[in-house]
DNA sequence: AACAATTACTAAAAGGTTTTAGTAAGCTCC
DNA sequence: GGAGCTTACTAAAACCTTTTAGTAATTGTT
């Protein structure tokens, strides 16, 4: 076997009983201060490290968390996920990362197997598909605790920690606006989840608050689940709008994928940034200033997003009793590049 | 509390014994039919799961798998992780991430944790600072089954899954070449690991063929192991070079962060790609082709990597005999874009 | 000196599963 | 009618930890 030494071998070493050690590595005031030391030096000397099974089974926790997210492979969730890891690491968590692939069947899967395989708790950033947190808030009332980070819905009420999606649209529309474009365009997820809609809401208010009307064609939902088609659905949407009889000079993006996307696209398509089109959207992407033009973002602060959301969720682990739950947004950084002002 | 039913909880309600019901659960022969049909549908009306724990501490086994890595918020990574996760779920077996943010220490708490924490087995890829695979080494002749991905060493003797670096270095240096750069700069991460040894006997080899003598003002070996002090590095290397009597009219960058930061630098810099230097590196972002001068990469197919280091590693989990290990080395592809070519 | 309180330890149970080593009943076969 | 099989089940141990409920020895109080 490959394992490390147990409680036993530490009592049948130093002819203690395996209480004893266990107390003794726990700083009980039930044993002697020599007993500890020794025990100590011992654990140390060879590496003792206790059986998350064994512990876990004993204490009814497994000291792990999961996470859903749609994809690991993409840019913000990473990042998102490094601040999780870190805070989740510090205080002694493992973490168990799923993908839902945008998928609410197989979202509901990984939240099956995470709670059924032992997790402590659950930290969810729900897929595009997802309307329906029934199951979710089943798990939850019967005591298990879950926070939801970066897409965030009305569907269940718990802690909620994302960026302040309405403010961040509204400031990019605003300095599309104070930059002297008037007939702004708007590509967004076709989500029910609320940062599709709180973006967007902040793009009407902008727009309503400079006295402009909102008109339905510069908007486009587009479905951007499946990377495979997003580049045809972009490319229809930006024909659409530019064969409007009165073009948008500009488009807001509302997600990291349709930003970088469309500015590709937009090349690809020989429509000039930001002359003819000008261009700022959601994105975290670091290599924004390499883009031609360089691209103009709201950068959101995905670390924080995720340190922040196991913060709370491993609160909730330890204390149960919350029933207050809060909604942290927090402020997105506008960088302005070249892709938004002439 | 928010568990699920135990086989105590089914014994009990059909008047069987704890042992019957597992076994009915597992289809021994040693039930009979009738019995089992009562188990079964019992344990689906009540969704009984098998407490991951408890099987996993009697079985030795957690059917969770360990993955170290340098960094979850970097692309290439993220994309390996990717083929992981899917191989591994598919498989049954949970994941369980940590990063050493390519650091020696950091990544030795990382493996002692997972093999301590129970892990199955191990799926590494060492940080730039490891030299020393022995505690690696030491767990593995306990059994404990290890598989080395992306970043490879002869450090330690097991099933070994990367990109062939000596070929997509060879392949990019030749393709500068074919396109009349003569004076090729190599830009590299300044690890031990043979990764980089390998990218850069494969842009040797390619200059050597072409009868182009190696100049060692050309090559810079770079600690690229924290981002914040990457840019400076950076900046000092292309100064170096571009001040030279004879100074270089293309570089060839070894890894994913130098090519993007190099193209960024260099545009910042003001110098002209690739008119005043040409420049292809390794990389896999899909965004290398928004970038100004779009760019030519070596990309690696991270997915497949992961995919079949998962795969290597539930073999060697499930079949423990193996004595005979093999290092795939996978296929890069050259991606041409503007920046190498005039 | 008797009793209570404190200190330093231990035995054993519990948590849920798998597995070894059984048992009891029913059957076949001479 | 009993030996030997088969069938269908069960009891109990084991995995490693934490924790409850102890015990025995020492110290303190009157």
């Amino acid at each position: 076997m490959h394992h490390s030494i147990t409680l036993r071998d530490i009592a049948r070493a130093l002819n203690l009983s395996v209480s004893t050690v266990s107390r003794a590595l726990t700083d009980s005031y039930q044993i002697g201060h020599q007993t500890k030391q020794r025990v100590l030096a011992y654990a140390k000397a060879h590496q003792y490290v206790p059986n998350r099974l064994a512990r876990g089974l004993k204490e009814g926790k497994s000291r792990a968390i999961g996470v859903v997210v749609c994809s690991i492979d993409n840019n913000f969730v990473a990042q998102m996920l490094d601040g999780i890891d870190q805070y989740c690491n510090s205080a002694g968590y493992h973490l168990i990362i799923m993908q839902s692939k945008e998928s609410f069947v197989q979202e509901n899967e990984c939240i099956h197997l995470l709670h059924a395989g032992g997790a402590d708790g659950l930290l969810i950033s729900p897929s595009y598909q997802t309307t329906d947190f029934s199951y979710l808030q089943q798990l939850q009332q019967t005591g298990f605790p879950v926070v939801l980070f970066d897409r965030l819905s009305e569907g269940i009420h718990t802690h909620m920690v994302a960026a302040d999606h309405f403010k961040g649209a509204y400031q990019a529309t605003r300095h599309l606006l104070e930059n002297g474009f008037r007939r702004i365009a708007h590509f967004n997820s076709n989500t029910k989840l609320s940062m599709a809609s709180k973006r967007f809401e902040g793009y009407q208010q902008a727009l309503q608050e400079a006295g402009i009307q909102v008109k339905e064609d510069w908007i486009k939902f587009i479905d951007t689940s499946h990377v495979a088609h997003l580049n045809s659905h972009l490319e229809a949407a930006i024909k659409e709008i530019m064969n409007l009889d009165e073009p948008p000079d500009a488009i807001f993006t509302a997600t990291d994928q349709l930003s970088t996307q469309c500015l590709m696209k937009l090349r690809e398509m020989a429509i000039a940034v930001p002359h003819t089109l000008g261009l700022i959207g959601f994105s975290n992407t670091d290599m924004a200033s390499a883009f031609y033009p360089s691209l103009s973002t709201v950068h959101q602060p995905a670390f924080q997003i995720g340190e922040l959301a196991a913060k709370k969720l491993i609160q909730l682990i330890k204390n149960k009793n919350a029933d207050v739950f809060e909604t942290v947004l927090l402020d997105t950084h506008l960088q302005v590049r070249e892709s938004s002002h002439r």
